[in-house]
DNA sequence: ATCTATTGATAAGT
DNA sequence: TACTTATCAATAGAT
């Protein structure tokens, strides 16, 4: 890029860092936004930094906080209805791959050495320990309890939000 | 952008807008991976195309299809799955407002009439249709039974996954 | 945060 | 579908 082409490595300089990462996850969620709008696709992303901050940007009449529009067709909102679906189904096996990993590593360790101390530390053993269902509808709020920081949600005037955690 | 600046809405001429959702998907993919490695944050992208398909990426250790590398520590491991616990929070509420969004169409265009049909039609009338729950972990087999195209997975050899739906 | 020299992305054309 | 290239857009480094 400008003054001298960039090396694809972690960028070691605290500062610089930080600044490359407001630079360029607004540049990615333009570019998003831009897709989206130019060829009428579903788009979803989520960006944590390393401080666990929570950026995302959901395209085609869904933005997370201002919720999805009421001027979406029903077929809008069975398109995104699926997409979410399909979604959902690569976070569970996501979570089973992490579990499965996670149970590797602590066999690897031994079942009394630290690093069972660790994940209890965190309060998850479970695979998908964060959604229970209830009446027959999901429920997330027990595990939010476990987040250590306050999800407030502050919306700018871009379409995106941003969860702040700390 | 090349050539004359691109107006900011839907390319309405149907070859124009493939090659741009082509060009431009690889393109912000390419960011999002450089965002990740420059700056060690975890991103999550999915893009659907109005055909029905689905291209993805997970950055920091997770790539769908590759799966988690077992090269993770228990704390890349854990900061993965709490992302994936807040991403799955999101999508849950998603879910809830869309079905919410679903009932008042309904009601507005009342019991008998066509938009019930509709939603029938495409087999799902609950917030979370998708996801069952036996054993204590979450299946998403039936989900896709109801999917009316196969989920094969081809992997290219960018770490990024597509899955051809028709 | 703002400014530009540069590099990067890409629309149209082939 | 892939390649070319004239332009527009993004951004690294400096302020």
């Amino acid at each position: 890029m400008a003054r001298g082409k960039v090396q694809m490595r972690r960028i070691e300089n605290p500062v610089h860092r930080q600044v490359t990462f407001c630079k360029r996850r607004a540049g990615l969620l333009k570019k998003a936004k831009e897709l989206s709008v130019l060829t009428d696709a579903d788009i979803g992303i989520m960006i944590f930094s390393t401080h666990g901050k929570l950026y995302e940007l959901a395209t085609k009449g869904y933005m997370s906080g201002d919720g999805a529009s009421e001027n979406m067709t029903l077929e809008e909102l069975h398109a995104l209805e699926r997409h979410l679906e399909i979604w959902t189904y690569h976070t569970q096996v996501m979570f089973q791959e992490i579990q499965s990993l996670k149970n590797k590593i602590v066999e690897q360790n031994g079942q009394f050495d630290v690093a069972p101390m660790m994940v209890q530390q965190h309060g998850h053993f479970d695979a998908s320990p964060m959604i229970v269902q209830q009446n027959g509808h999901f429920n997330v709020a027990p595990a939010m309890e476990d987040i250590p920081y306050p999800l407030t949600i502050q919306n700018d005037h871009s379409g995106f939000t941003s969860l702040d955690m700390g």
